[in-house]
DNA sequence: TAGATTGTTAATCGATTAACAATC
DNA sequence: TAGATTGTTAATCGATTAACAATC
């Protein structure tokens, strides 16, 4: 019986990091790549890049790292990104357009089938070669096509109610772009994104350079 | 003479959240907020939120909770939202134009002054009404308009030279929203943002879902 | 062989959580 | 007053880093 695996936030956050090194690194023809040269492209200590990568279940040679193939694979399947998932997006704004057409989601295996949207513009419409439907086709579509994963890129005050139109539509996961913590059932998995943190960060960092 | 401040990175990340909701109490003309109704509204612990806000030199009041006001003020002013910060975006793809347009980041004192591309088509236009210029222009406007901080948006290989090129140009400051490990001289703060890395949390979270 | 690198076990560091007196 | 809440000090938890034997 498989032991239930730790998961580590920090570590999985930093893996896709090593799969874009290591994906170079089979480019260039390298059989082996050590985690010290990984940690020194990244600016990371290499104990942290061996104990990430142990998460995968990759093995490496002492003296001469690990086999560059093996690894792309070994991150590549830990993430599930060797199956296609097939996503829709809500809220086909600015934010929403620029995720559809975002080239490295490709390789991690998300797939968007369909976008929805309020705007009666933008419905019949293609953003990136995706079509664009009114918001009350979203239930059909999302059950016709088996859809699991949702995008949500809309304005923070309808969040939760997309939320609930989802998870009645039958998604399993939402990747949240608005602000809003929104509520989910226990079965649905929901992944935060909040640009402005990542603002804060910079500012921050910015006023402690200021005083030093 | 001040105490150097100990930075703690997921707090300020959280300030964010934090001043969402305590605007909306100001909205709604309450007088003092506490820090369990935060909690509550995000899913956290009381006992975080008040650790946290307390980065920001605001006093609650025991029984009441936090001044409304004050503690919007504190937070805005912690985070050096309070002062117009003039940027440019470096990459007027689609991520770009999003960023550029993004209603939120008027409150927080980022206020986009130019962009630039390297496609000549996209020279002269504007983009939510930022002009957009061509890269060769970037040196001269930077300095003319005293720029410090710059959006980094352009496909991965291109990354460090046009970092360079801001480094050289006086920017101070970079939000780099490429996937690339740019290398800044240490005046210079870098905040990078990688998408992909909350792809790969929903991704192992719906994994463990599955599991369990 | 010698030296670089792995993977494991232990130590350190920092963030979160708990406990609780103070207080309005 | 009683009870909710703050802010401080201590305890716990988890992540990072260090040390080092194994190894190719």
């Amino acid at each position: 019986m498989p032991k239930v695996k730790v998961l580590s936030a920090p570590s999985v956050r930093r893996l896709p990091s090593y799969l874009l090194i290591t994906r170079a690194a089979l480019e260039e023809g390298l059989q082996y790549i050590s985690a010290t040269r990984i940690a020194s492209e990244l600016e990371l200590e290499p104990i942290q890049v061996r104990k990430d990568l142990a998460i995968t279940g990759i093995v490496g040679k002492p003296k001469k790292g690990y086999p560059v193939e093996e690894l792309v694979n070994a991150i590549v399947h830990f993430l599930r990104w060797d199956e296609v998932n097939n996503a829709i997006l809500v809220g086909a704004g600015h934010l929403g357009s620029a995720l559809i057409g975002f080239p490295g989601f490709r390789s991690h295996g998300l797939n968007f089938v369909a976008a929805f949207d309020n705007s009666p513009q933008k419905a019949g419409t293609r953003i990136h070669d995706v079509p664009v439907y009114s918001l009350d086709k979203l239930q059909e579509k999302v059950s016709e096509m088996k859809i699991a994963l949702a995008v949500l890129t809309v304005p923070r005050d309808i969040a939760q109610d997309l939320t609930d139109l989802l998870v009645s539509a039958g998604i399993l996961a939402i990747w949240n772009f608005t602000n809003f913590k929104v509520r989910t059932p226990e079965h649905v998995v929901v992944q935060n994104e909040d640009l402005s943190s990542g603002f804060a960060m910079l500012c921050v960092k910015r006023r402690i350079m200021e005083l030093a």
